[in-house]
DNA sequence: CTGCCACTGAAACGAGTGTTTCAGTAGACC
DNA sequence: GGTCTACTGAAACACTCGTTTCAGTGGCAG
């Protein structure tokens, strides 16, 4: 009979955290029970029960991934600011040598979500392009900004952000992407349409 | 005794485009030797054969798949254009319908690749970055632009292209996309610095 | 003491994995 | 005819996988 998964225990809340914590360091492609759970501590058996099933335990990681993706969102919009200014404050974010990990298990997490529609990954991508114009969108607009276009404006934003950070994850060169996050803000800057 | 991979006949190029034909349809990440074997009509014994191991066989998909994109750069290089004809001749490549499936495969190498440095994808996401930007960079400068300054710039041309690929390949939203790159490209055509 | 509860260990199940062993077959070249 | 090369089929090997079964813990409430 199928185990079902606890909706929430001090147990498993602590157990998460280390599995995160295992998967950001080894990825989750090849992620499998035995290993994970010799690693933090536990076992097949606890993990299934906890989490219903290694899809659920999946779902569960990917959520907590977001999750710190969330809290960085809403703190970014805290003090309101115009676009330029919330480009700056996510790069800066995206950036961050401490974040290289997230990110990397973040792009990860999208590719497998593009390729396989179904799966615990399902509406990874979708979402996570939900959460990010959502706070893009959020930004104050400029005064002689009509709000025709906006969205353009956002995507485009949102387009620089996720590229270059396609390209810093791959090179690590943080210098020459960030001169081009700069080159983009100065053209934000620019006056006209 | 381990199989050595053969490195070129009739046979291999023949059952190599079908694997990667099978692989567009599937995806990369749970593709295994049995049922890729059935599907193109051969078997596990001969892949082996032909390709040495599973990773030979990935690698020899990857390559594959990096021909593709390495000829669409050879043919958008031809006439040599500026930076943004590049950009614009290339995203008309990239949202084109029928390279969906080629990118999508693309996003989810590079997201392993950065994930598992290590394994047959390990340099994919590098080498596809410098592709790119290598072509990008062959641009006829504009007149009055300053060399300076220039390695940002096409760092930001690749950043947007990369980017609005991620978010049409999770939104499938080509209008949006599309005016995305069009506020680029208005961008780009400002004088000034 | 008795239930109940969240949690756990050991072992097995059945299926699927990449890979190897052995034994061929079909065709070209001498 | 004989030999060589390219390719192939069937079966086995030695795993690993997610999951299940069964049999327990220790602690806390009544």
């Amino acid at each position: 009979m199928a185990e079902i998964a606890r909706t929430s225990s001090p147990r498993r809340d602590e157990l998460l955290e280390r599995a995160y914590q295992y998967v950001l360091e080894h990825g989750l492609a090849d992620m499998s029970l035995r290993p994970l759970a010799a690693a933090i501590g536990s076992s097949p058996r606890v993990l299934l029960f906890l989490f219903g099933s290694k899809d659920g335990l999946v779902r569960a990681i990917l959520n907590r991934a977001r999750s710190e993706e969330l809290a960085f969102l809403a703190s970014a919009g805290q003090p309101p600011a115009d676009l330029p200014g919330l480009v700056q404050a996510t790069w800066r974010w995206l950036a961050g040598e401490q974040h290289r990990r997230l990110l990397t298990l973040w792009v990860e997490a999208y590719g497998r979500s593009l390729a396989d529609p179904a799966g615990p990954w399902s509406d990874f991508a979708r979402q996570t392009v939900a959460d990010w114009l959502a706070l893009l969108a959020a930004a104050r607009p400029a005064a002689e900004q009509p709000p025709a276009g906006a969205a353009a404006d956002v995507t485009l934003a949102l387009a620089v952000l996720r590229g270059a950070l396609l390209d810093l994850l791959a090179t690590g060169d943080t210098a020459r992407v960030s001169a081009a996050i700069t080159r983009y803000l100065d053209c934000l800057a620019q006056p006209g349409r």
